[in-house]
DNA sequence: CTATCGTACAACCGAATGGTTGTAGATCAG
DNA sequence: CTGATCTACAACCATTCGGTTGTACGATAG
């Protein structure tokens, strides 16, 4: 596995990256591929700077990638990226099961499909 | 399924509640059930207050329930709230796949175990 | 009853967020 | 060359965040 060692900070930027409905929507918009910034702006109520900056916000998180063509910046999503999403709540996950095992007793309160 | 429709002020808040790392730790902290706000605070280098909000945060994101106990508030994790989290990258990710799929051709690009 | 502990809440503060406008540099079309 | 388009970046602004201190109140201990 390449991706492992997330630190603090990475996983701060990754979840508050997806923390917003434009950046999460822009995630699922670039996943082609052939959307520049301005092409992605146009799909918003904002400026082409907010977009920039949304899709900066993106870029430090690791989710998306810019590359340049021509005069354009085609913004594409980065698939490794939502499988490490995947793996913070897993091992968060099993971080509080753990606690649970080790504290054990409650483990009827958690028969898996739980649901509230 | 009960937990299916999140909206978007929803998730905004179940991300957010998780993009700090003193926050996460909580969650685990939590996990048993047996440790009261001031309890917890003892355990990190800030004020109870502090603690309090962070606790705040993430009740609101339900990802833990605050129950009284005598003249404390035992802070228990929700078992359910990260598989919403989850279900959510789920989401997410099925929506770009769902992108790629229409767009057809990058498939070759994301073999499933993909790193960077 | 009194003192202490755990919690709640308001007020404040500096830093970060999420947006704007304005300016300027590259690239492309005619 | 000229003009339009795309991007970058600085500056600004209001709001939120993450923390603090201070005050108040209910519950427990002596």
């Amino acid at each position: 596995m390449v991706v492992d060692q997330l630190d603090d900070a990475e996983v701060d930027r990754l979840f508050h990256a997806l923390a917003d409905a434009t950046r999460r929507d822009i995630v699922v918009q670039a996943a082609a591929g052939n959307l520049s910034v301005s092409a992605l702006a146009r799909r918003y109520p904002m400026s082409v700077t907010a977009i920039q900056k949304h899709v900066a916000v993106l870029e430090s998180a690791g989710l998306v990638r810019k590359e340049r063509r021509g005069r354009e910046r085609i913004v594409t999503t980065e698939p490794a990226s939502l499988a490490a999403a995947h793996q913070m709540l897993d091992r968060l996950e099993a971080m509080w099961r753990g606690r649970l095992d080790r504290f054990g007793g409650v483990l009827s309160e958690i028969p898996k499909g739980d649901q509230t």
